[in-house]
DNA sequence: GCTTGTGCCTGTAGTGACTACAGACTGTAA
DNA sequence: TTACAGTCTGTAGTCACTACAGGCACAAGC
């Protein structure tokens, strides 16, 4: 199958498709006589892991091991990288609400028309 | 001040300052005799007013806003520009607990060395 | 046979917010 | 005078794409 049937089977984008031939992602598939890309049903199963592994917040890199892992199913360290990125998640959403909440703080107490002065240009120039 | 003081005084890298400068974000600061940049006071606060920007997960672009309203004191669009972003941030939030959810069964699911097989590797080929 | 249209090809450059060099110069202290 | 730290410019790399430009392949309709 062509590019574009496996772009739109898979849910990758064709430039995306290119690009991870490009960095060696996946398999470079064979061509037909007049020089298109002609895919099979294991190109697509492996651009639906990407789009998985994606999907989860894994780097490209990470997926390039968890495909490497999962060829030869080591459940063990595919748990641990699995649990690093869950880790990573953690660690992102911990921070974002911290975020949130002096966002919150900030602007709730911006009364744009007041005499009380907005606090975002102070929390921004550096006032304790 | 030269470069590396200002740096030191504002907590942003050398190299990131020459950024600032590039895109036009700050203003190019007069130079000694050797050619050497020459920051003073303003351009300090100019800096943290950046920087804290950043920690707040303001964009560059978002930063060059607040700016400008900032100068003109408009509170009312200031606020605005504060309150999408904290609804974007809010949005990530959202985004990132579905993951942690789905990463946690995951991982709860793999126990390397058992029959069951880890659901990892399903989860990313595309069973259902 | 010819045109039209869609899809595909390669190669390059742009995105955001830096970071990391190379190779040359300035300034200061021993 | 020599060593060393700091600064300069300019360029390229990061990540994961995305967006072209300019040209070729292929099928349907006239």
């Amino acid at each position: 199958m062509l590019i574009g049937k496996i772009a739109a089977e898979t849910g990758v984008h064709v430039e995306t498709i290119r690009y991870y031939e490009r960095i060696g992602l996946i398999d470079t598939p064979p061509r037909t006589q007049g020089g298109f890309r002609n895919y099979n049903q294991d190109h697509a199963q492996r651009l639906i892991l990407i789009r998985r592994g994606r999907e989860l917040g894994f780097s490209l890199d990470n997926i390039r091991t968890l495909i490497a892992l999962s060829e030869e199913r080591r459940e063990d360290e595919t748990k641990l990288l699995a649990l690093r990125h869950l880790a990573d998640v953690q660690d992102k959403i911990i921070n974002l609400k911290r975020l949130e909440q002096v966002l919150k703080n900030m602007t709730g107490a911006c009364k744009p028309g007041r005499q009380s002065s907005c606090p975002i240009f102070g929390a921004l120039s550096g006032e304790n």
